[in-house]
DNA sequence: ACAATTTGTGACCGGGTGGTCATATTTTTT
DNA sequence: AAAAAATATGACCACCCGGTCACAAATTGT
């Protein structure tokens, strides 16, 4: 938890806060983060920050719950009623996450890293979290389908839930192998994620639902 | 390249150093990976290592050009030509990918962070070669199934591969999420990676290639 | 106007790092 | 046995880190 004073902190302070540490979490471990460059960015003293947070960790966990926060508001957004079946309801809560992606690039790049890259030992505990909701929301959803007889039986639904979750996530790195799409250098040149490449996106997001269908349909 | 000095090193040495090295580096990025506490572990004095090796940059390539070296050779034992198909052809590499697991787990651990987990700006030039190499091989595998009309023809090869080689690699985090197979205790406890949890990898991979299967079959 | 409180500061601390090099030890050659 | 070459050593260097704290500045309350 930030301490009052950061609370308390004029907003536009708080916001170029915010950026500057997202930028370096998101660009480094927990162990490289660097709270030494974090002050240098910023022109402020050291000090500061533990004016603000009571240590690195405190500030890490302040990011992560923010980020997952502005995430979830996104993927929220979407809902299953509205759409006829699973696979158009699965798309646009899909299109909704690369909005996410676009319009907060840092956020996505951190929570990217907590969920992937991470393993510095001191946030060993706070790493799963996540990935174990995303889970579990997945879980229901197939069961679900289970039910109304749209998706196979023959296997358990955490399984299915575990193929699903590790694709969806992939199509960042399959963006970046098969369409040349290079997140580095969006990032560095401060263009969204995807860049202009939001066509590449939607024809890989296209094919990966043919795959999932067609691996996921009763048999 | 290892200078001459490590080449010529008693074998017993050189082993005794690589395990050390290696278990070093599986278990801590690049940049967190620490000569200091290698050299302590070893009870060697650290100029030992520059004797060895230009710098951390020069043993860290040698770890993984050996660690390369030794699942290739697992991989490469398996031949396509002797199998009927090519599930029971995958099915047969993905056991040997397991043996090298259970035979070199640090190799293995070190193999899959520098493939998902590294991000020191170090050693980026050098993370990606492995990767394509996969992928460029089942590129060439499943164009084979195409033309064979085994696999499907309406998506790219290059697709499928993606697609393949994910799933296949997810294996692993699936073992830990669904099966409670615990990587880092058996790491720790000297146990090879997926412990005495063999049957369950069997059942895991049998779930993903009825998955594969059913998604790659010509629809 | 003054006092009280909150916010900002940066030199400094202990600790860790990769890497060096003059020196000591061991091995090989003569 | 002596000389030469190869190998091993560890104190030392410059650097960076997270975190502290006595002090300065600014804001708020009266």
């Amino acid at each position: 938890m930030p301490k009052e004073t950061f609370i308390n902190l004029d907003p536009q302070k708080q916001a170029r806060f915010l950026e500057v540490a997202l930028a370096e979490f998101a660009t480094n471990d927990f162990q490289a983060a660097s709270i030494t460059r974090i002050v240098r960015e910023l022109g402020i003293a050291k000090g500061s920050v533990y004016q603000y947070f009571e240590d690195k960790l405190d500030l890490w966990l302040y990011l992560k719950n923010h980020c997952e926060q502005v995430k979830r508001a996104y993927i929220e957004a979407v809902h299953r009623e509205a759409y006829a079946d699973f696979w158009s309801y699965y798309q646009a809560v899909y299109a909704n996450g690369v909005h996410f992606d676009l319009e907060n690039p840092r956020c996505s790049q951190f929570l990217f890293r907590v969920g992937f890259k991470e393993s510095s030992p001191q946030v060993q505990p706070y790493l799963n979290s996540w990935k174990e909701q995303a889970q579990s929301i997945f879980v229901q959803w197939i069961e679900q389908e289970q039910v109304a007889g749209t998706f196979r039986r023959d296997l358990p639904a955490s399984i299915i839930a575990h193929f699903m979750v590790t694709m969806s996530l992939s199509v960042a790195s399959l963006m970046h192998e098969n369409y040349g799409v290079d997140f580095e250098r969006n990032l560095t040149e401060g263009k969204p994620l995807f860049g202009a490449d939001a066509e590449a996106l939607q024809h890989a997001v296209k094919n990966l639902v043919q795959l999932l269908r067609a691996a996921l349909k009763p048999q």
